[in-house]
DNA sequence: TCAAAAGTGTTTGGGTTACACCCATGG
DNA sequence: CCATGGGTGTAACCCAAACACTTTTGA
């Protein structure tokens, strides 16, 4: 082994560690973000998005971590998780000199997530995204990730890659596009968007599974696997 | 401050945390990548990107550990740096029981990289990607990261988005079409390059600045300040 | 006078938007 | 019957690729 490798490793210290997730939903018609109230320093009594520190001990690796944190934080396991980027700085956090943080963003039915906190945190709720990143009182620099986590989700929903595990196992057309114009933030065009949808065969149909309702039924889809770049 | 979170920052490990460099650059056409040759372990003696470890004591943030790393290993400044992402899990790197890696991208000049190596590295050299991500001999995931990189750089050369840095103060279109040829590993048409360069407006001439050569002499540019999205 | 540099022009096609329609269906 | 679901058709537009061509210029 290399001495002096092995001994910067042992003689220096390393930075705090910790998991951030951005968690996004469509809640009236608008795309919001999960927001928790902290209820320890630092910044106790703000909200923050909810995170943990990674435990080297528990967690394989990253995305082991941040579902490890979805877990002790809010009772669920998220379905398909993407890392967005890594912040660190010092003074970061007045919890220790140096402090590193790896975001992860996850797309999920607000029904997912119930109304009881969990360590740490005393209170949840969903916030429109567009108040989120204008709010002045979140905690460190969770705007910026937030701006982060919907940039990246509107460029998805845009190319028509939906996240897998938002949507419930299956559902309509139509149910694809308010979904995608909540997440947009403008309208579409229902012949343009299908037949987009259909180019792109990401949505396969349920045969004879309809959704009945006041009016004529809706056929129903699952999502295609794996329209992978 | 937070008792419980205060004792898990002192009772629980932290990970090892490393900053890996992707360098890129055009040489002989073809898009390559610095590859440096490791002297200690693990992987005595297997080609890596140059990386180096995160010294909470020296550097002020993620940017700057990059940069303290590309001085310490390679002596040189990068101009501008891009996060690509962080991996870490546990088994990593046989220097630790938990490794994460925070991956930065940069593209120069191959001139602005001498030929003599630094701390822990006994060698360097430029590889083009292909053979690179295609070498099961490179150590650790760092085939994965190179794609990565590779894949980020051709969004940006395929959106007309230049890495600041890369280009000289001073360049001929023709230089540009070349680079972004090299890059993207397909011819591209010169009309239509520079009908979207035109209207982009990514760069603008430098009024009565030629380079000079065995015939025509070409006008000189200069890339256009913050194309930002 | 040669060949690179620079510029002009047209055609073609893909992809998307916008808009106007059509029919089907269950309550 | 009516509002929703599902679908057709089409003109317009933007963007980029492809191709052909002319002019300029220094050695």
């Amino acid at each position: 082994m290399d001495d002096q490798e092995a001994a910067q490793f042992t003689q220096h210290p390393m930075p705090f560690v910790r998991m951030e997730l951005a968690l996004l939903t469509v809640l009236d018609g608008r795309l919001q973000v999960l927001l928790g109230r902290r209820t320890g320093a630092p910044d106790a009594g703000r909200w923050a998005l909810p995170g943990g520190v990674l435990r080297i001990d528990l967690d394989a690796d990253l995305d082991a971590a941040a579902q490890r944190v979805a877990n002790e934080r809010l009772g669920i396991s998220l379905p398909v998780i993407t890392q967005l980027c890594a912040v660190g700085s010092q003074h970061r956090d007045p919890r220790a000199p140096w402090a590193l943080s790896v975001v992860y963003r996850a797309m999920l039915a607000a029904e997912q997530v119930s109304a009881s906190p969990g360590k740490r945190i005393d209170a949840l709720r969903w916030t429109p995204v567009d108040e989120a990143m204008a709010d002045v009182g979140l905690a460190l620099d969770h705007a910026h990730l937030i701006q982060n986590a919907v940039t990246v989700t509107r460029q998805e929903f845009g190319a028509l890659r939906f996240p897998v595990g938002f949507f419930p196992e299956q559902f309509t057309l139509t149910d694809l596009q308010l979904a995608s114009e909540a997440v947009l933030g403008r309208k579409l065009d229902k012949s343009s968007f299908r037949r987009r949808l259909n180019d792109a065969a990401v949505a396969v149909e349920v045969a004879g599974a309809m959704r009945t309702g006041a009016f004529r039924p809706a056929q129903l889809y699952q999502l295609a696997p794996n329209k992978n770049d």
